[in-house]
DNA sequence: TCAACAAAAGAAAGCGCTTTCCTTGCGTTT
DNA sequence: AAACGCAAGGAAAGCGCTTTCTTTTGTTGA
């Protein structure tokens, strides 16, 4: 039914051993005429190797997998597309695991990975630091690290996972860059919305907000609740409806900007001419609706830290890597009047 | 250093097979007090199986392979997420595929997942029927049901991939019923873009449009190239500025009827006053944009034909299974003066 | 009391590969 | 010519689990 080796090396008249070795790529020497003979065997038959067989002896399986909050956020979408891109080139293929950032959700699936013998697993975005849970995955990685597994794993964001190698942005940075632009180009009334409250993004980001305010000697309490959904722009406009407007008001991602951008304008105010709007990813709908934003690299961080692992025996990743983001002033924000600047704000 | 079931069964002074049997939910009976045991020995060892092994007896690993065009497209995310949801309450993994939608890529990846012994594989979205690599899939699928493999293949679209059963929208429903919705609420002029050329989704669309058009006597020739982005509707605007408008225009997908719908606006045409727009897959942004559109169980598509792929023993899948699509009459279309109708159409 | 039988546990044979040893047959070296 | 080194190939031992086949043990009926 199936083929299998035995078979490729009865049809080659080889030894199991050396049919392996000519279609495994081992260094063992074997001469070019028994090499065709076992190569056409193979092909005659349409032998296709048994992963799983091959993985058991060598111990890890030619996966990797990747933790993310939510496949359908493109935010993570591209990150795996990162990942898979260049897992695919090395022949491995590439397991997503929705966790919606649920700590436990977590847990789950690095076991599950493991038991795989992935021989590579990705934490993509923030985690809830403060969540109970979040240690026990602390621990369950340690431990797996500890215990020696051959299984690489890397965190593509701040987690605190004590031994695991980081390749993220900075988010401070990317909050207190976007936050100091507006500034630079005259705002002085801004307001902030945040990420889903306790996660690690968020209270990186928050804080690059105040603390670029707080450079600038402005108000650094105009923050409203949020999150990163359309939703939460909706929200948060119909609070600062209620109060003295801002003169800018950054969220914490391009889709609550962009909820935030078009809430205002059904609302009647004028964008940006009565209030500017930033946000942060640079996804293709803010390019669309022109939408003042921080590129990240999150397609970089994917492929980058997939990288790293595929070569993590020749060259051991960094225990962190940074990777810039780059402000893109659009036209959902404007200078004010008596302001100099110049048009592009690049920060890394 | 990683426990494995022998040290379970040393530690439990049991036999392999017992403690197999124990932990892999056996039918073979075992006393309780064994069990018990086997079960403390485990916890107290933290041992893990290696799926890896389990799968080489089995015949069969846990996962599930996905191929899709491209992950970071909302369309084929919500297929992923939805297989994946249902995939892992069965303590299923879900590996994703990106081929691009190039035939080439998604025979090599049905190879690797082959390869892998994955106990599903799903193609999801439209192919090129007509590309000459097309037939290479059709055959390796076919290939491989007829050698009698235990992997379940499915498609979530019309593929012509003989024995494989399908779960899919009726594309030609689809577009008909948008269009002849359009007319019923009074447009006469009615214009059309395209899908990308040659894919089957776009085939049937159009296929659909025209249907509905010349039902209603009317001019089914107001047909433009495009794809699935927002740059397909920009640069289909552009041209469509260069005639008489249109009074509605229907894009094969919300993506490319935003970047319309935007463009239109910039170019000071009034949405919906001048022109009508409508699109299809009701994502996010179709809501946030209140553009009509027509709502696909893109969502459903994966996780049904997940979980046929999963009882597929005890209760193999209809040949095709179609899902409902629904009308969304949003904002971007209006009824035309001399109109009835009502205020939502259904369809299925 | 002993055969007959079911329940429970164990021995061992794989699953399809890789890889470590070995063996064989040469061409070299002194 | 003896001794060696090396290229090429093969035998066989696993990898960690599942499962079939046996064996052991404990019940039961006559």
């Amino acid at each position: 039914m199936t083929v299998i080796l035995s078979d490729v090396a009865q049809r080659a008249s080889a030894s199991l051993a050396t049919v392996s070795r000519v279609l495994s790529g081992s260094s063992h020497p074997v001469s070019e005429a028994t090499r065709a003979r076992v190569l056409r065997a193979a092909e005659e038959l349409g032998y296709r190797p048994n992963l799983i067989a091959r993985a058991l002896t060598r111990k890890a399986m030619n996966t990797i997998g990747v933790v993310v909050g939510d496949i359908t956020d493109s935010y993570f979408a591209e990150i795996a597309r990162g990942v898979e891109d260049v897992a695919r080139t090395q022949g491995y293929l590439t397991i997503v695991c929705n966790a919606d950032r649920n700590p436990t959700a977590e847990v789950a699936y690095f076991h599950m990975l493991m038991e795989h013998q992935a021989a590579g697993i990705l934490f993509a975005g923030g985690a809830y630091p403060n969540a109970p849970e979040a240690r026990v995955l602390k621990e369950a990685v340690d431990g797996a690290v500890a215990d020696g597994t051959t299984t690489r794993i890397m965190c593509l964001a701040e987690r605190g996972i004590g031994s695991v190698p980081i390749v993220c942005v900075d988010n401070h940075a990317v909050m207190y860059d976007m936050a100091a632009h507006l500034t630079r180009i005259g705002h002085r009334r801004i307001a902030y919305v945040e990420g889903p409250e306790g996660l690690s993004t968020s209270i990186q980001r928050r804080a690059g907000f105040e603390a670029a305010i707080r450079d600038a000697s402005l108000d650094a309490s105009l923050i409203f609740p949020g999150g990163f959904g359309i939703e939460s722009g909706r929200v948060a406009v119909t609070v600062m409806l209620t109060r003295e407007l801002p003169d800018a008001v950054i969220a914490a991602s391009d889709e609550t900007a962009i909820g935030i951008l078009v809430t205002q304008r059904q609302a009647g105010i004028a964008v940006p001419r009565q209030v500017s709007v930033a946000g942060v990813d640079d996804t293709k709908y803010a390019r669309l609706m022109d939408l003042t934003t921080v590129q990240l690299p999150t397609y970089e961080l994917g492929s980058l830290a997939t990288r790293q692992i595929l070569s993590w025996k020749e060259r051991p990743p960094a225990a962190r890597t940074i990777l810039s983001h780059r402000i893109m002033q659009r036209g959902s924000t404007t200078w004010v009047s008596h302001v100099v600047a110049a048009s592009q704000e690049h920060a890394g």
